[in-house]
RNA sequence: GGGCUUAUAGCUCAGCUGGUUAGAGCGCGUCCCUGAUAAGGACGAGGUCGGUGGUUCGAGUCCACCUAAGCCCA
């Protein structure tokens, strides 16, 4: 921040310009200004009653550290904030925090040293609560931080977490809707179960913890009997890859369209039978030889009885037979049973059904309960315990073992008892639990409670549709799709830290009712129990009161059933899904509809949230399905007279705009991986290079969805090719209007006012300004942060690279005058609006070039450029004309260097000519008009615009396709082989020129005729020249030096010298001296026909011919003379 | 096994609804500039646009298949 101290009576002096920026040090300064001047807030008060812009921040949890991609995250949700705001709309910004769930009970797990349920309950639910509740926010203070160094504008002060009372009774009041309208139910389902933990996984959680193993694969051999119970001699072979679940076997599954052949081993007579198409592969992989005896198709097998490997069930069901619903009677297991899923691309087609352990297995078994008439006659036979160990089913040697562990023994076992065909490793993705990567996870029968997501199927798709997903192949795609495969929610967890699931049971009927908030509660009759949670606080009056709502002391309160005399209700033990309450987080951040009702119906829904793509299945599904089910046209909140009607309005919701963020790889461009040390750390970032490069790279390095690869030195390159060049600019500016004294009037800021005499190149700049505000706002308005930063970098460049290298000599001349003034004006015009159009992107250094252009101006300006509006265009000054055309000049220039280059010519000697041909002449009047520019910028004394050009140039004249493709069709290539070999094709572009329609006779000799429109001319430089070429056009330098002109270029040569000494004795910009030169020869006559250049161009006062007798005598050499020059400050 | 995405210069990435010399930055090489100077800039080399077919007058761009990688789901 520049100091108003710095003011003078006309107003104020620009900050000397300090050439190497420490941005570091310069953001930190920033940070304190917006604390010291509240920024932000005003930022938000300078909004008041303006149109909303809504923007949902989805929680973080803070109970682990921060990396590198939450920074991108962070940045992105930065960006629209900032512009909307800067746009004229109000965007508050309320943090929030993710605090319940299985990640925060694991991290006390490891702190604590223990990993089991059993340990924690062994521990206490009530100490290992509030040691979950205390390590939510560990490492809060690097999450603020990051959250602060990145310049991240959020409300940390007001910021929900999911545990706070107020959320907890607002998700309770969504489970009460859905419990009410039947939307919640419990049922029995195979589960992704992590039994270590003791609790079911979401599919989001399983998928997280996928990774490849190699587990054994067994053929195992399952006798056939007949009727009478006997082996018939004949074997199934069943495939698995879960030796485990082989003691929990209920059927065999076979494709009733497959064909199964009977197939006998030559050597040892055995019959086997496996599917027909297998038994070349398997024969091979068994090396066994096998004859065809028979073959079958598949529903020819269907209820064959077989032996199962395992007999503990067998004795008791064995020989049971029960009666079908369409007559007759048949066993209830160990069964052939037709399935459609049943394949014959691995196994044997014959399957291993263990419907305890598979969905798809546990279908097979409901299948056939219906088929029963009494449908509960077939039980689920389940040799293993909810913790993950064998029971006694099993037998003694495995009883008590974890069943994984198991597997080998289990093939052993089968190999000595002669079951086991074949055994070799299959490599596969398993899940593991996430949070415990050690434990694998295992397909288990639970009564769980799920929310019944599929009724919403269609709701959701029709919701998703309306939706802005950048890319937008996230809504057919990835996201569509899971819609698409949409399977109830598994909600309840049998964990102790979460959003308790308020369900109280009647203890005698069953019967159950929802709570919607903790008054309700303490509200029914009979209510006791809440006393608990008070005697706790009285012991420990630190205990925070929002853990009344949560387990243990909720598991407390009970009421009298109104379901049965004398019965209490009592809570279910779950917890639920945290998923769940980040879901909730539209309403529940503002408690509603217990409180805030105005609060959430506006900021509803939001215009814009972002996440990385690991969301899709996580918080978007979450927010979408919930707001979809609650709010939708079929909405279970509807009937609450708390809700406005208004509320159930139109989709999208709960929100418009979704940026997926892509994830951030590590430097080698593979994961990035605290142990393999490969990614620099966000903290290491801002020490070195400051957040404004880290956020640059994140918007301008490329479309936010792709993956990108978090390099320190991509992070310092964008530093120099825009924070640096867009600081040297401005350094530039401030070294010439130190030196003038020069004074922005009031309304620069806005507009250049016109009174100014504008150059050409002024105006040039300022249409180019002001495409780019066009360009960016309209990109910024459509979230699309990259095309907007590519524009303002090249407004940037054409700055830097153009507008002040090629003006230069303008800030220079000693004194005032329009030209000047013109300069100043535009550039510090264009400064200041620079600023502006990259605050939200950078909004550091931003801030401090405002504070050293505008604000110190007096109290007219906001004091911050985050206070300011966002920059509107010109109309006046838009002028796509001259941007053509000096993008035009810019590649003749350039075309101009590479010949200098070829020719090994260098710019300070000053050649003759330079002679331009056009293959549009059109052009030709007004590049004329920039002839001075492209004179100086090459270094000649003339530039000619040639009209007959047959000296320098060939020409090749080619159809513009796509104006004749179209007209022509299959001829197009007949026209342009007609256009090659026209023998005279000059005369072609003579006519084109002159607007004449060109006839020309094509194969088949057909006559056609064409427009200058239809013609893409391209000139060709002939040899002999030095001369360089481009689409349209041809630059032919003149390199012939004649000694005038030599004599004129070592005089530049000494002047380059001279500006070295004057660097060497660090001389101000404008500080006057003495040249004392002693030259012979060439040079000396150089030098006096030239002296009153040389001296204007050095700032000499005079010239002394001599230096004999003079100090600091510097002795250089040109062109391999020797020349003794000293310098003396006047 | 299924879905989605990606594949363009040594590296990181652009390339709009198909239009005929495929771009940028970095790196590399050569050089310029020296009054933004522990900066700035130019020029050059470098690509059969992952592969194979197809649609079309015309394909980096559209279609099909294949290969590889990443993510998601089984």
């Amino acid at each position: 921040m520049s100091s108003k101290a710095d003011q003078n009576e006309t107003g104020f002096e620009f900050p000397e310009p300090v050439s190497s920026p420490k941005f570091p040090e310069l953001e930190s300064k920033v940070r304190q200004f917006w604390d010291d001047q509240s920024i932000y807030e005003k930022s938000l008060k300078a909004r008041e009653g303006a149109e909303k812009y809504v923007f949902f921040e989805g929680p973080p949890t803070a109970n682990g550290l921060p990396h590198p991609g939450h920074a991108l995250t962070r940045a992105m949700k930065d960006l629209f904030p900032r512009y909307q705001t800067m746009r004229g709309r109000l965007c508050e910004r309320k943090a929030g925090w993710d605090t319940h769930g299985l990640p925060v009970e694991i991290e006390v797990c490891k702190d604590m040293g223990i990993h089991s349920k059993d340990e924690i309950e062994e521990y206490g639910i009530e100490p290992f609560v509030k040691r979950c509740q205390k390590s939510v926010f560990k490492y809060v203070k690097e999450w603020e931080s990051l959250t602060r160094n990145i310049g991240f504008w959020v409300d940390l002060d007001e910021a929900y977490a999911t545990y706070h009372k107020s959320f907890v009774e607002s998700v309770w009041w969504a489970l009460k809707r859905l419990f009410e309208g039947g939307l919640l139910y419990q049922g029995e389902k195979i589960v992704w179960w992590w039994a270590q933990g003791g609790t079911g996984l979401s599919a989001g959680e399983v998928g997280e913890g996928y990774r490849q193993v190699d587990d054994p694969s067994v053929f195992v051999r399952m006798p056939r009997i007949d009727d009478s119970g006997a082996k018939d001699g004949t074997s199934f072979v069943a495939w698995t890859t879960t030796p485990w679940t082989l003691p929990s076997n209920q059927f065999l599954a076979v494709h009733p369209e497959v064909k199964y052949s009977e197939i006998k081993d030559k050597e040892s007579g055995e019959v086997l039978i496996i599917a027909e198409d297998l038994i070349a592969s398997l024969s091979e992989k068994w090396k066994r030889d096998f004859e065809v005896v028979s073959t079958v198709s598949g529903s020819e097998l269907v209820g064959n009885r077989y032996l199962p490997p395992y007999q503990y069930y067998y004795p008791k069901h064995g020989d049971q037979c029960s009666a079908l619903k369409d007559g007759g009677e048949q066993s209830i297991m160990w069964r052939v049973v037709a399935a459609d899923f049943v394949t014959t691309e691995s196994g044997t087609g014959v399957v291993h059904q263990a419907p305890a352990f598979g969905e798809i297995d546990h279908e097979v078994l409901m299948n056939e309960r219906a088929r029963f008439e009494d449908n509960s006659v077939i039980p689920l036979l389940c040799a293993v315990e909810p913790n993950g160990t064998f029971n006694e089913a099993a037998g003694e040697a495995f009883q008590g073992r974890w069943v994984k562990e198991c597997d080998k023994e289990i093939c052993r076992e089968l190999k000595s008892r002669e079951l086991l065909v074949h055994q070799e490793m299959y490599r596969h993705d398993y899940p593991f639990c996430p949070r415990a990567p050690q434990d694998a996870l295992i397909q288990y029968p639970r009564h769980s409670w799920f929310i019944r997501t599929t009724d919403f199927v269609d709701d959701m798709l029709a919701n998703n549709k309306k939706i802005n997903w950048l890319p937008d192949h996230i809504q057919e795609g990835r996201f569509g799709k899971y819609l698409e495969s949409n399977v109830d929610w598994t909600l309840s967890r049998e964990r102790f830290w979460g959003t308790p699931l308020p369900i109280w049971v009647c203890e005698k009927t069953g019967q159950m009712e929802a709570m919607e908030s903790y008054e309700e509660l303490l509200g029914k009759t009979g209510a006791s129990g809440h006393e608990v949670f008070d005697q706790a606080k009285a012991v420990d009056p630190e205990l925070d009161d929002n853990l009344k709502v949560h387990r243990p002391y909720i598991d407390e309160v009970t009421y009298d059933s109104p379901f049965s005399e004398g019965a209490r209700m009592r809570r279910v033990p779950d917890v639920i899904d945290c998923w769940f309450d980040a879901g909730c987080m539209p309403f529940a951040q503002w408690g509603f509809p217990h409180q805030g009702v105005d609060r959430f119906e506006g900021q509803f829904p939001a215009d814009f949230i972002s996440e990385a793509i690991d969301q899709t299945r996580g918080w978007f599904y979450a927010l979408l399905s919930i707001s979809t089910i609650l709010f939708g046209p079929r909405g279970a909140a509807k009937g609450d007279d708390r809700i406005s009607e208004d509320l159930f309005a139109e989709w999208p919701m709960p929100f418009k705009s979704c940026i997926v963020l892509g994830h951030l790889l590590g430097e080698d461009g593979t994961k990035m991986s605290k142990s393999l040390k490969n990614y620099k750390t966000p903290e290491y970032i801002f020490e070195n290079e400051g957040a404004d490069a880290m956020r640059w790279l994140f918007y301008a390095g490329q479309a936010p969805w792709t993956s990108l690869r978090f390099q320190e030195q991509a992070i310092t390159e964008g530093q120099r090719e825009f924070l640096l060049r867009f600081w040297n600019v401005y350094s530039f500016f401030a070294i010439y209007a130190r030196i003038d004294d020069w004074q922005p009037s009031g309304n620069l800021v806005a507009e250049p006012g016109v009174d100014l005499d504008l150059s050409d190149l002024d105006r040039w700049v300022l249409a180019e300004l002001n495409a780019t505000i066009a360009s960016m706002r309209t990109a910024l308005d459509a979230h699309d942060n990259l095309t907007a930063a590519t524009a303002l970098n090249e407004f940037v460049d054409g700055l830097s690279n153009w507008y002040v290298r090629r003006g230069r000599d303008r800030y220079w001349s000693s004194g005032m005058n329009s030209d000047k003034a013109a300069a100043q004006a535009t550039l510090y015009h264009c400064l200041v609006t620079t600023t502006m159009l990259a605050a939200p992107f950078v909004p550091f250094i931003t801030e401090h070039l405002y504070g050293a252009l505008v604000s110190p101006r007096g109290d007219e300006f906001p004091e911050s450029v985050h206070l300011c509006d966002y920059p509107t265009v010109s109309d006046r000054f838009l002028n796509p004309e001259l941007c053509a055309r000096m993008a035009m000049i810019r590649e003749i220039a350039s075309l101009g260097r590479a010949c200098r280059s070829r020719e090994k010519m260098r710019v300070r000697q000053p050649l003759p000519s330079v002679r331009i041909i056009l293959a549009d002449r059109g052009l030709v009047p007004a590049l004329q008009q920039d002839a001075d520019l492209i004179a100086e910028e090459l270094n000649v004394k003339s530039v000619d615009f040639v009209e007959d050009a047959s000296e320098y140039v060939s020409y090749e004249v080619k159809p513009n396709f796509k104006s004749i493709g179209p007209r022509f069709g299959g001829d197009a290539r007949h026209v342009a082989a007609a256009l090659a070999q026209h023998e005279d094709p000059a005369s072609i572009v003579e006519s084109a020129s002159a607007g004449k329609s060109i006839p020309l006779t094509i194969e088949g000799n057909r006559e056609v005729t064409l427009e200058a429109g239809d013609l893409d001319v391209r000139v060709h430089q002939k040899e002999g020249w030095s001369a360089a070429e481009t689409k349209g056009a041809v630059v032919v330098l003149s390199t012939e030096v004649t000694p005038e002109l030599h004599r004129e270029g070592l005089v530049r040569e000494v002047i380059s010298h001279v500006q070295g000494v004057r660097r060497d004795l660090d001389l101000g910009y404008t500080q006057r001296i003495r040249l004392f030169i002693e030259v012979s020869g060439e040079l000396a006559q150089a030098v006096e026909e030239h002296s009153e250049h040389l001296k204007s161009e050095i700032l000499a006062e005079e010239l002394v011919l001599d230096t004999s007798g003079v100090d600091d005598v510097r002795e250089i050499e040109i062109e391999g003379q020797s020349v003794r020059i000293s310098v003396e400050a006047l």
